[in-house]
DNA sequence: ATCCCGAGGG
DNA sequence: CCCTCTGGAT
Protein backbone atom coordinates (compact mmCIF):
# COMPACT_ATOMS: atom_id res chain seq x y z
CA UNK A 1 0.00 0.00 0.00
CA UNK A 2 1.64 3.63 -0.95
CA UNK A 3 1.20 6.39 0.53
CA UNK A 4 -1.76 7.76 -1.46
CA UNK A 5 -3.92 4.58 -1.07
CA UNK A 6 -3.02 5.35 2.78
CA UNK A 7 -4.30 8.74 3.15
CA UNK A 8 -7.49 7.56 1.18
CA UNK A 9 -7.63 4.65 3.93
CA UNK A 10 -7.21 6.54 7.04
CA UNK A 11 -9.96 9.08 5.60
CA UNK A 12 -12.28 6.42 4.58
CA UNK A 13 -12.42 5.33 8.00
CA UNK A 14 -12.79 8.74 9.95
CA UNK A 15 -15.40 9.73 6.91
CA UNK A 16 -17.44 6.67 8.36
CA UNK A 17 -16.84 6.78 12.01
CA UNK A 18 -16.70 10.87 12.78
CA UNK A 19 -19.10 12.20 10.39
CA UNK A 20 -18.93 14.98 12.26
CA UNK A 21 -15.83 16.44 13.79
CA UNK A 22 -15.57 19.50 16.06
CA UNK A 23 -13.60 20.78 18.61
CA UNK A 24 -14.85 20.37 22.36
CA UNK A 25 -13.69 23.97 23.49
CA UNK A 26 -17.45 25.84 23.68
CA UNK A 27 -16.91 29.84 21.59
CA UNK A 28 -19.97 31.59 20.30
CA UNK A 29 -17.38 33.81 18.15
CA UNK A 30 -13.67 34.31 17.04
CA UNK A 31 -12.70 36.56 20.23
CA UNK A 32 -13.82 33.69 22.43
CA UNK A 33 -12.35 31.17 19.99
CA UNK A 34 -9.19 32.39 20.26
CA UNK A 35 -9.37 33.05 24.08
CA UNK A 36 -10.28 29.38 24.43
CA UNK A 37 -7.83 28.36 22.23
CA UNK A 38 -4.72 30.56 24.27
CA UNK A 39 -6.01 28.83 27.42
CA UNK A 40 -5.61 25.32 26.29
CA UNK A 41 -1.94 25.34 25.80
CA UNK A 42 -0.95 22.17 27.95
CA UNK A 43 -4.74 22.02 29.63
CA UNK A 44 -7.60 19.61 28.49
CA UNK A 45 -10.88 21.01 26.98
CA UNK A 46 -12.98 20.02 29.61
CA UNK A 47 -10.76 22.38 32.01
CA UNK A 48 -11.01 25.38 29.52
CA UNK A 49 -14.57 25.13 29.58
CA UNK A 50 -14.81 25.63 32.96
CA UNK A 51 -13.08 28.70 33.08
CA UNK A 52 -13.89 30.28 29.75
CA UNK A 53 -18.12 30.65 30.56
CA UNK A 54 -17.35 33.40 33.50
CA UNK A 55 -14.58 34.92 31.51
CA UNK A 56 -16.25 35.28 29.04
CA UNK A 57 -19.58 37.37 30.86
CA UNK A 58 -16.71 39.15 32.74
CA UNK A 59 -14.69 39.88 29.63
CA UNK A 60 -17.10 40.22 26.49
CA UNK A 61 -14.99 41.86 24.34
CA UNK A 62 -11.51 42.37 23.29
CA UNK A 63 -11.54 46.10 24.25
CA UNK A 64 -13.28 44.94 28.11
CA UNK A 65 -10.22 42.40 28.18
CA UNK A 66 -7.56 44.60 27.71
CA UNK A 67 -8.78 46.71 30.23
CA UNK A 68 -8.46 43.49 32.25
CA UNK A 69 -6.97 43.78 36.13
CA UNK A 70 -4.30 41.37 36.47
CA UNK A 71 -4.67 39.92 39.53
CA UNK A 72 -8.78 39.42 38.71
CA UNK A 73 -8.35 37.93 35.12
CA UNK A 74 -5.63 35.79 37.18
CA UNK A 75 -7.82 34.09 39.81
CA UNK A 76 -10.44 33.27 36.84
CA UNK A 77 -7.34 31.04 35.48
CA UNK A 78 -5.07 29.63 38.31
CA UNK A 79 -6.42 26.71 38.50
CA UNK A 80 -5.02 25.62 34.30
CA UNK A 81 -1.51 25.50 33.29
CA UNK A 82 0.77 28.22 33.02
CA UNK A 83 -2.05 30.82 34.73
CA UNK A 84 0.66 33.74 34.77
CA UNK A 85 1.48 33.22 31.17
CA UNK A 86 -1.90 33.21 30.17
CA UNK A 87 -3.15 36.30 32.03
CA UNK A 88 -0.29 38.16 30.49
CA UNK A 89 -0.77 37.23 27.30
CA UNK A 90 -4.86 37.36 27.14
CA UNK A 91 -4.19 41.04 28.28
CA UNK A 92 -1.44 41.58 25.71
CA UNK A 93 -3.23 40.03 23.16
CA UNK A 94 -6.68 41.89 23.67
CA UNK A 95 -4.24 45.30 23.92
CA UNK A 96 -2.88 44.80 20.42
CA UNK A 97 -6.08 43.59 19.05
CA UNK A 98 -7.18 47.07 20.07
CA UNK A 99 -4.17 49.12 19.25
CA UNK A 100 -3.46 47.30 15.87
CA UNK A 101 -6.20 45.82 14.47
CA UNK A 102 -9.52 47.50 15.64
CA UNK A 103 -10.57 45.71 18.14
CA UNK A 104 -11.03 42.68 15.46
CA UNK A 105 -9.49 38.99 15.13
CA UNK A 106 -7.26 39.15 12.21
CA UNK A 107 -7.69 36.21 9.96
CA UNK A 108 -3.98 35.42 8.15
CA UNK A 109 -1.50 33.79 9.73
CA UNK A 110 0.89 36.16 9.53
CA UNK A 111 -1.01 38.98 12.14
CA UNK A 112 -2.01 36.24 14.05
CA UNK A 113 0.93 35.28 15.22
CA UNK A 114 2.23 39.01 16.08
CA UNK A 115 -0.80 38.72 19.00
CA UNK A 116 1.11 37.72 22.42
CA UNK A 117 0.87 34.09 23.14
CA UNK A 118 -0.67 32.60 19.88
CA UNK A 119 1.75 31.01 17.71
CA UNK A 120 1.51 28.75 14.63
CA UNK A 121 -0.66 26.32 16.27
CA UNK A 122 -3.16 28.73 17.29
CA UNK A 123 -2.91 30.62 14.25
CA UNK A 124 -3.28 27.76 12.27
CA UNK A 125 -6.64 26.83 14.71
CA UNK A 126 -8.08 30.10 14.30
CA UNK A 127 -7.83 30.23 10.52
CA UNK A 128 -9.61 26.81 9.69
CA UNK A 129 -11.98 26.75 12.07
CA UNK A 130 -13.21 30.14 11.23
CA UNK A 131 -12.17 31.27 7.93
CA UNK A 132 -11.79 27.48 6.57
CA UNK A 133 -8.55 28.66 5.19
CA UNK A 134 -6.78 24.87 4.59
CA UNK A 135 -4.20 25.39 7.41
CA UNK A 136 -3.54 22.56 9.40
CA UNK A 137 -2.95 23.04 13.37
CA UNK A 138 -0.67 20.34 14.99
CA UNK A 139 -0.95 20.07 18.17
CA UNK A 140 0.43 17.29 20.58
CA UNK A 141 -2.43 14.94 19.16
CA UNK A 142 -2.03 15.66 15.66
CA UNK A 143 1.63 14.69 15.79
CA UNK A 144 1.68 11.92 17.75
CA UNK A 145 -1.31 10.12 15.90
CA UNK A 146 0.36 11.25 12.42
CA UNK A 147 3.79 9.69 13.35
CA UNK A 148 2.47 6.53 14.80
CA UNK A 149 0.17 5.79 12.07
CA UNK A 150 3.11 7.02 9.52
CA UNK A 151 1.13 9.27 7.60
CA UNK A 152 4.27 11.55 7.43
CA UNK A 153 7.84 10.42 7.32
CA UNK A 154 10.56 9.23 10.19
CA UNK A 155 12.31 12.89 9.29
CA UNK A 156 9.22 15.05 10.40
CA UNK A 157 10.69 15.26 13.92
CA UNK A 158 8.51 18.68 14.54
CA UNK A 159 5.38 20.19 14.33
CA UNK A 160 6.05 22.57 11.16
CA UNK A 161 7.38 19.29 9.20
CA UNK A 162 4.57 17.47 9.97
CA UNK A 163 2.03 20.29 9.14
CA UNK A 164 3.70 20.59 5.87
CA UNK A 165 3.08 16.96 4.96
CA UNK A 166 0.19 16.60 6.01
CA UNK A 167 -1.44 19.66 4.32
CA UNK A 168 0.63 18.30 1.03
CA UNK A 169 -1.59 14.97 1.34
CA UNK A 170 -4.62 15.98 2.02
CA UNK A 171 -7.17 17.47 0.03
CA UNK A 172 -7.73 20.67 0.84
CA UNK A 173 -11.19 20.85 1.75
CA UNK A 174 -10.92 17.90 4.10
CA UNK A 175 -8.07 19.24 6.21
CA UNK A 176 -10.38 21.44 8.47
CA UNK A 177 -12.05 18.08 9.14
CA UNK A 178 -8.67 16.21 9.17
CA UNK A 179 -7.45 18.48 12.02
CA UNK A 180 -10.75 17.41 14.38
CA UNK A 181 -10.29 13.74 13.35
CA UNK A 182 -6.60 13.25 14.06
CA UNK A 183 -7.35 15.21 17.62
CA UNK A 184 -10.45 12.92 18.78
CA UNK A 185 -8.62 10.08 17.70
CA UNK A 186 -5.94 10.96 19.85
CA UNK A 187 -7.69 12.19 22.85
CA UNK A 188 -10.24 8.99 23.12
CA UNK A 189 -8.83 6.21 20.84
CA UNK A 190 -4.84 6.68 20.06
CA UNK A 191 -4.20 8.11 23.68
CA UNK A 192 -0.59 8.88 24.89
CA UNK A 193 -0.01 5.97 26.81
CA UNK A 194 -1.32 2.45 26.10
CA UNK A 195 -3.18 3.53 22.83
CA UNK A 196 -6.34 1.59 22.55
CA UNK A 197 -5.43 -0.75 19.31
CA UNK A 198 -8.58 -2.92 20.44
CA UNK A 199 -10.92 -0.57 19.67
CA UNK A 200 -9.19 0.99 16.66
CA UNK A 201 -10.16 0.77 12.89
CA UNK A 202 -6.65 1.68 11.22
CA UNK A 203 -4.76 -0.79 12.90
CA UNK A 204 -4.18 -2.30 9.40
CA UNK A 205 -2.59 0.38 7.86
CA UNK A 206 -0.84 1.41 11.44
CA UNK A 207 2.81 1.17 11.35
CA UNK A 208 3.03 1.85 15.19
CA UNK A 209 0.48 -1.56 15.51
CA UNK A 210 2.70 -3.45 13.28
CA UNK A 211 5.91 -2.19 14.41
CA UNK A 212 5.40 -1.85 17.98
CA UNK A 213 2.16 -4.10 18.98
CA UNK A 214 2.45 -6.70 17.06
CA UNK A 215 6.14 -7.84 18.10
CA UNK A 216 5.19 -6.98 22.19
C1' DA B 1 5.34 9.53 36.81
C1' DT B 2 3.09 11.22 32.65
C1' DC B 3 -0.03 13.79 30.04
C1' DC B 4 -3.26 17.75 28.44
C1' DC B 5 -5.61 21.21 21.14
C1' DG B 6 1.93 25.62 23.29
C1' DA B 7 4.40 29.91 23.36
C1' DG B 8 8.38 32.67 24.30
C1' DG B 9 12.98 33.15 25.04
C1' DG B 10 17.86 31.77 25.02
C1' DC C 1 18.12 22.91 19.30
C1' DC C 2 17.14 23.66 24.44
C1' DC C 3 14.63 25.46 28.63
C1' DT C 4 10.85 27.48 31.48
C1' DC C 5 6.20 28.48 32.59
C1' DT C 6 2.74 25.48 35.81
C1' DG C 7 -2.06 22.89 37.67
C1' DG C 8 -5.05 19.15 37.69
C1' DA C 9 -6.24 14.36 36.24
C1' DT C 10 -5.00 9.53 35.87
Amino acid sequence: MNKKQKYQYVIDYFQESMPIAETELMYDNPYQLLVAVILSAQCTDKRVNLTTSTIFKKYPTPAKLAKANFDDLFSLIKSISYPNNKTKHLIGMAQMLMEKFEGKIPMTVQELIQLPGVGRKTANVITSVVDEQPNMAVDTHVFRVSKRIGLVSEKATTPLAVEKELVKNIPKELIHKAHHWLILHGRYTCVARNPKCSICGLTEVCNYYKNVVLKN
